[in-house]
This record gives C-alpha cells, structure tokens and sequence, in this order.
RNA sequence: GGCGAUGUGGCCGAGUGGCUGAGGCAAGGGCCUGCAAAGCCCUCCACCUGGGUUCGAUUCCCAGCAUCGCCUCCA
C-alpha cells in the first residue's frame, strides 16, 4: 500500500486509485519563457523518481505534464526582444527537453499545450459564467470565490485570513473585481498582443484555467494525484480546484508538493559554481546524476541547499556506486527478496527515499562484502542493489568502451606487474591515471574505466 | 497581522519517548595490495535555549530565540 503525504488533509494517507492498477497524475510544468533554474531540477527529479518507482511497483502510469506556452512573462519577453512570442516558447520547451533528458527524468506520457486547450477553456469560462460563479469585467472575465464554499483549503486558511495578508501588493485588476480574491480567467488583449476569440471579447486565458481544462480532460474526473511545486500551493492549485469546485466537477483526489531548493549561502555557492541558479550551468560543470543523488538523500518534503558540499558529496558516493557496477557487471543472479521489500516499505512511507538510500549503501556494502568472500549472497544483493538503482532512476556506470591503446597499455601494465618490473608498471598506471582513466589493479588483472 | 516549516555530529542529511544515535561525504587507524586504487573492518557518539509532562525527552507540551516559506509572478 502506498502511502503519500496529502497537502489537502495534511496528512500522510493511502493513495487511492481510481482503477486498480493505474495510476493518472498531472503535474504543473514549466512555462516557457526563460531557462530551467534548480527548482525545475528538482521538482521533475522528485516526480521522475516517483513515477519509476510506480512504474517499478507494477503500475500503468500516466504522467500528464502541461506546457504554459501563453503567459504574461512569455508577452514581455517577447516585446522586450522584439521576436515573435512563439520563437521564445519553442526555443524554450526545446531546451527544457534536452535538459530533461540529461537530468534522466522521462518524457511525461502526455505534454499537452495550454495554447491547444484555448477553445476549451473558453467553453469552460463559458460554463462558469452560466453558473453565475464568473463575471465580466472591463479587463476581462473573472472566477467569483465566494461561490466556492471551501476556498482556502490547500492555502489552510479562510478567505478572510487570506486577504489580511498580502499588505501593499498591487492586486490585479482590483478595480474591476468584486472580491479581491477573485482571479482572472480570461484576460483581454491589447493591441498587439497574442489573442484567441472568445464571446466577451478577444484575449487570452488565465493561468489558472489551463491545468483544470488539460488535467480533466485527459485524465477524467477525480483523478488520482496532482503534483508540483510547494509555491504552487496557493494560489495556482488553489485557483484551479476553485474552478473545477465552481463546475461542479470532482478535482484531484490527492495533492503532493515538493520542497524547495534554497540557496542559502548563496554568495558561497555562486562563487565556486558560478551562476548555478541555473540548472544548465550545474549540469555542465557536474555528473547531471548528483543532483538525483542530493535529492534521493533528502526527502522530498524538505527544503534543499544545493551546494558545492552536497553536490561533491553525492559524486563521491557515486563514484563508488559505479565502482560497484564495475566490479559487479558479470554478476548474475535473482534479487534478494528481503531488500527488495525493505525497499518496498521505506518507498511506500510517503516516498521516503532517504531510507531507501540508505537501504541502497547497505545492500551495495554488503554485496561487496559477500562477493570478496565469495559468498553465495552476493549475486542476489547485487542485482536487489541493481533494482533499487533502476526504480530511483540512477543508471550507474559499469565498464565505458576503452580504447585500443588504453587497453594495450593495460595489458602492458599486468604485463611489466607479472614480471615484478613495478617502475614500469608505476608509469603506466600513472599515464592513464593522467588521462583520466580510472586505474583498479587486481589479482585478476587491470580494469580500466571513466 | 494570518497560516506553516525548520534548528541534529567536521559537513550534508534521516529518524526515534528508553534498547546498539540511518545513510552519504570528509578525517584517522587497520586488513588487502609489490605500492596504490577499489573494497572490507574499526574510530570520531549530536540533537537551539528555558520551563513542563514522564520512572525516563533529542523525540510530547508550553514559552523564548534564530532561520525560512506562503498570504494572488514562482517548481
């Protein structure tokens, strides 16, 4: 039984499918306006590994994961540079792919457009007028909260505690609204700017519209997860669970919002990384499996420092990860069924990846150990390890292709060992070492790798 | 002002009313090795402060201090 923390109950509590078997999750993507930061990073990371571990537990997954391709920021991008709208949104959704793929966090299984959903979203805005739950402005067309009887409850706070707060904040189109809290659906269109028809005039959608439209549409009333990140709590999740409440529509039956990365120490970090607010940049400069690493060891609830020490940190323990691959590539055998369901229970207590992290040294220490004594344990611990590896998403390395004349000189190295000629074979080691290869002497000869 | 989170060893980061204080990194010692590397073994025993509850609190409660998040841009 899979237990998940719930943001809307606050509390950890079984995951309920509404079909045995299949799970259907959406979870709010990026818009496209500008590059992948950290917490993109680790919100997709947090999300893939749930996903593979699903998956890797026997469930049909379906991911839905939007693309915010119309947004305020994209138009001021555009008008800032003077390019065309869509250019940025292409140019940005490529980029954020490539990244993904480099992270290892797979394509969702659906990516729809919030520019494909206009003509839903208008017949949507369209439904909530009838209901007299929306109204039009002279800006454009608004969600009425009050008529949301429960409004609040993912913020865990009442609409008059809502807007206590907020202080001096410019409040769009407050001049218009009938309640502060109201939030825009549609928001008509200067000349210029990008607009879609609609019959209260020309104009775009609301943020907030997109994912209610996208996420009941492809996975059905009452779906079974809804996922992002913890700033989009309130008001954006908020925002979309008031319209579909508004509708009449059963919305997510489970919430799930991931920590932030803060940046605490920051100057420290910028000074050694550079600009590593941006996820690209860490990605060049390290392993792109260290940050999966920094987040499998953290839980996924808890704020994250991402920094030098954590990141070289989590190298390091890759480092001997892939060492253990390495040595262990030959390895065959059937998964110790102990780990796998240790595994299974620290996974299934609200993804607690940090235990089954744990679970993964202790199985690959404890491999290591039984294959040095030659013990018959070894084969199963290893390919348990070899499971965990795959249902977090962690592909080690094991033996990279190697040269010929690396491999020449490897066999020299055993070579000039076998005839105790050690000066020679100290230099040869001390050649590849220096080309960057790693070098592990053993009784059974030199293995070489990257 | 409202809601909420966090404060753990040299660093990162879990967790628990007592029983042997996860795991990773770093450091020191040992085994192995021609020497290394890799691997294995051992060591380094912490829980912001002050009260309270309790036979016993790092863990529960209260207060305080500190840091942080949200209260209509934000993964």
């Amino acid at each position: 039984m899979f237990r998940l923390y719930d943001s809307a109950t606050a509390e950890v509590r079984e995951l309920r499918l509404r079909k045995p078997g299949e799970v259907g999750i959406y979870l709010c993507g990026p818009t496209v306006y500008g590059p992948p930061h950290l917490g993109h990073g680790r919100a997709t990371l947090v999300y893939d590994i749930l996903r593979r571990y699903l998956e890797w537990s026997g469930l049909k997954v379906r991911l839905v994961s939007n693309i915010t391709d119309i947004d305020d920021k994209i138009i001021d991008r555009a008008n800032r540079e003077s390019r065309p709208w869509q250019e940025i949104t292409h140019k940005c959704e490529s980029v954020w792919f490539q990244a993904m793929e480099k992270l290892n966090v797979q394509r969702p299984t659906d990516v729809p457009h919030a520019t494909e959903y206009v003509d839903h979203m208008v017949r949507m805005i369209g439904d909530l007028i009838g209901l007299d739950r929306a109204y039009v402005t002279e800006d454009g067309v608004y969600l009425s909260v009050q008529s949301v009887a429960d409004y609040g409850l993912l913020a865990n706070q009442s609409l008059d505690d809502l807007l206590a707060g907020g202080g001096d904040r410019e409040v769009f189109g407050a001049g218009n609204k009938k309640h502060s809290a109201d939030f825009a659906l549609w928001k008509f269109s200067k000349p210029g700017e990008p607009s879609w028809p609609s019959p209260w005039g020309d104009g775009r959608p609301g943020w907030h519209s997109e994912c209610v439209v996208m996420s009941l549409e492809l996975l059905g009333e009452g779906f079974d997860l809804h996922c992002g990140g913890m700033d989009l709590k309130f008001p954006h999740h908020e925002n979309e669970r008031a319209q579909a409440v508004a509708l009449g529509k059963e919305f997510a039956n489970h919430w799930m919002h991931n920590g932030f990365v803060v940046d605490a120490e920051g100057e420290k970090m910028s000074k050694s990384l550079g600009n590593v607010a941006n996820l690209l940049d860490l990605m060049d400069k390290y392993d792109p499996r260290a940050y999966r690493m920094v987040l499998l060891q953290t839980h996924y609830r808890s704020p994250v420092r991402v920094g030098q020490d954590n990141i070289d940190a989590a190298v390091s323990a890759l480092a001997g990860l892939d060492s253990f691959a390495a040595r262990t590539a030959s390895v065959v055998g059937d998964a110790d069924g102990r780990v796998l369901a240790s595994f299974r229970e620290r996974m299934d207590d609200d993804l607690d990846t940090p235990a089954a992290t744990a679970l993964l040294f202790d199985t690959v220490r404890q491999a290591n150990a039984a294959i040095d004594a030659g013990d018959a344990s070894g084969p199963g611990l290893v390919q348990a390890a070899r499971e965990i590896c795959a249902a977090f998403g962690l592909e080690l390395k094991q033996a990279s292709d190697v040269p010929a004349d690396v491999a020449a000189k490897a066999a020299a190295l055993d070579a000039a060992r076998a005839a105790k000629d050690f000066a020679t074979a100290d230099a040869l080691r001390a050649e590849l070492q220096a080309a960057g290869w790693m070098v592990e002497t053993t009784k059974s000869g030199t293995s070489v790798r990257r």
